[in-house]
DNA sequence: TTTATCTATCGTATATTTACGATAAACGAA
DNA sequence: TTCGTTTATCGTAAATATACGATAGATAAA
């Protein structure tokens, strides 16, 4: 139960709701900023600008990655990450409009 | 454990994580464009249109309710719920701010 | 070949989220 | 007063999320 219902909804919702979620911790909104303002990006990079272990960060990495907010390029043993601009345009153009419609801004 | 981690994130990031986790639920976004298309705003109309229950909608409510995204003005037993454009406003402005920083648009 | 480095994943514990039905509380209407 | 309407909350169950240490796998360096 407790996510099925979410399928319910119209798929420009749910894919709102996904990146927002991607967004709803701190940590993952941090990365992005430290991603933005490095060029190197290893996910050891950012362990330890975190107070969050190795383990951890992978799993945040893993999160942006699966909206595809960032993407890993495998240098092994290394992966260097980054945003990825197609989807953050995108992320934004559907905040714009959620915002757009139901704030009288 | 589990969200203690959360608090050591600056102020700003853990604001923004938050106002996204509220929209983190296709529901929930659906909810606040359906407070934005009718003026008349009861739970019980939510519930005619979004496919869950009272309870669970209440639920949702209360979430947007806690991020300051919706408010609630009392007329018991009814409660005529409405979205909060100030903190609206705030969350488009942070969420532009997010995106000019780490998205080359 | 052996060692060091780096990251993903496994296993685990705890907390939170999602969803529902049942019910209590608040009030207007009969 | 009694009944109907409306919503929040309680109790509960299942799924997810958060966090960590340990470890496996991949490669570069020694």
């Amino acid at each position: 139960m407790a996510v099925a219902k979410r399928e319910e909804f119209k798929a420009e919702d749910i894919w709102l709701a996904d990146i927002a979620k991607a967004l709803s911790h701190p940590a993952r909104i941090s990365i992005l900023k430290i991603l933005t303002d490095m060029n190197v990006c290893m996910c050891g990079d950012i362990v330890e600008l975190l107070p969050l272990s190795q383990s951890t960060v992978s799993q945040h990495l893993k999160e942006l990655k699966r909206v595809g907010l960032i993407q890993g390029d495998v240098d092994a043993p290394k992966v260097c990450y980054c945003v990825n601009n197609k989807t953050l345009q995108k992320a934004k153009k559907e905040f714009d409009k959620l915002f757009n419609k139901i704030c009288a801004c």
